[in-house]
DNA sequence: CGCTGTTTATTAGCTAGCTAATGAATTGTC
DNA sequence: GACAATTCATTAGCTAGCTAATAAACAGCG
């Protein structure tokens, strides 16, 4: 349906959206968002981090990071712990809850989904192909 | 930065965001936005269209198209006209100052720059392979 | 004609990304 | 030890995507 004929741009950006879509669609029924499941987890895989530290793993900014937890937190998910070497900082833990949660194995699953029908050799171009751009845009970002 | 190892669906979000941000450096000198500037060509090449189409072509909602397209106006670069036949509808027109202003070209600048140092059967690969992958979100959509 | 259903644009409200600015705590320097 | 600079989390406010609900206009059918 979109403005074609299709840049790359255009096609990266519209399969976000739909992978998004997909996504939420999957995960909504446990009351989370493809961004939260995102943290939960990075948290599990990194209990104890700081928030400054989750928001490095993640690629997003702290004011970011700081209304996903909060969503996270709300739900009982997870809970922040006072550090006694630097109060201004927070742990990050995971409660039992996120533990009992069949939460944790929907992004590989998604992953899986994603890669249907695709040549590993073709994924591995793809990989490589994004990563490029990636540098690329972030040259064009400065120049 | 990002949680590694990536998988396939990570380095597209990131790239995405990377993209944008990349992008917005470009044009923010002319107050636009990678959305508003991609709904002004857009309406470039299809003048006259009614705001349900534009949304179409962009594979954007009507709201979103909503907002972007008030900005513009607001810029004084696009104008909504009565259609006489149908008066639900807008037809939607470039103003001079849209056609005056260089803005037209920076998708395809910013294309050509993303695609530096990839090889051209590369990049096939990789524009067939999130095809695919898109085809695959929206079926993990429904399933 | 009248009624029912559909389409168009709009409004309201949600998530999630960003930057800028702030206050508290820590670190570094003289 | 005191002051400056930095870091951490937070708040505020921006853009941009989405869905749901609404009013106005149109289309079709009895």
């Amino acid at each position: 349906m979109p403005d074609r004929p299709f840049t790359l741009v255009e096609s990266l950006i519209e399969l976000t959206r739909v992978l998004r879509a997909a996504f939420e669609s999957r995960v909504e029924k446990h009351g989370l968002t493809y961004s939260r499941a995102r943290l939960l987890t990075t948290i599990g895989r990194n209990e104890g981090a700081s928030q400054a530290q989750l928001a490095a793993l993640l690629g997003i900014e702290t004011p970011t990071l700081k209304r996903l937890l909060d969503a996270l937190e709300a739900q009982g998910l997870t809970e922040r712990r006072p550090m006694p070497e630097d109060r201004r900082k927070h742990a990050i833990y995971l409660t039992e809850a996120a533990r009992i949660e069949p939460l944790l194995g929907f992004r590989a699953e998604v992953d899986v989904a994603l890669a249907h029908g695709i040549a590993p050799q073709d994924l591995a171009v793809t990989r490589r192909t994004l990563a490029q751009m990636a540098l690329n845009a972030e040259r064009l970002r400065q120049g």
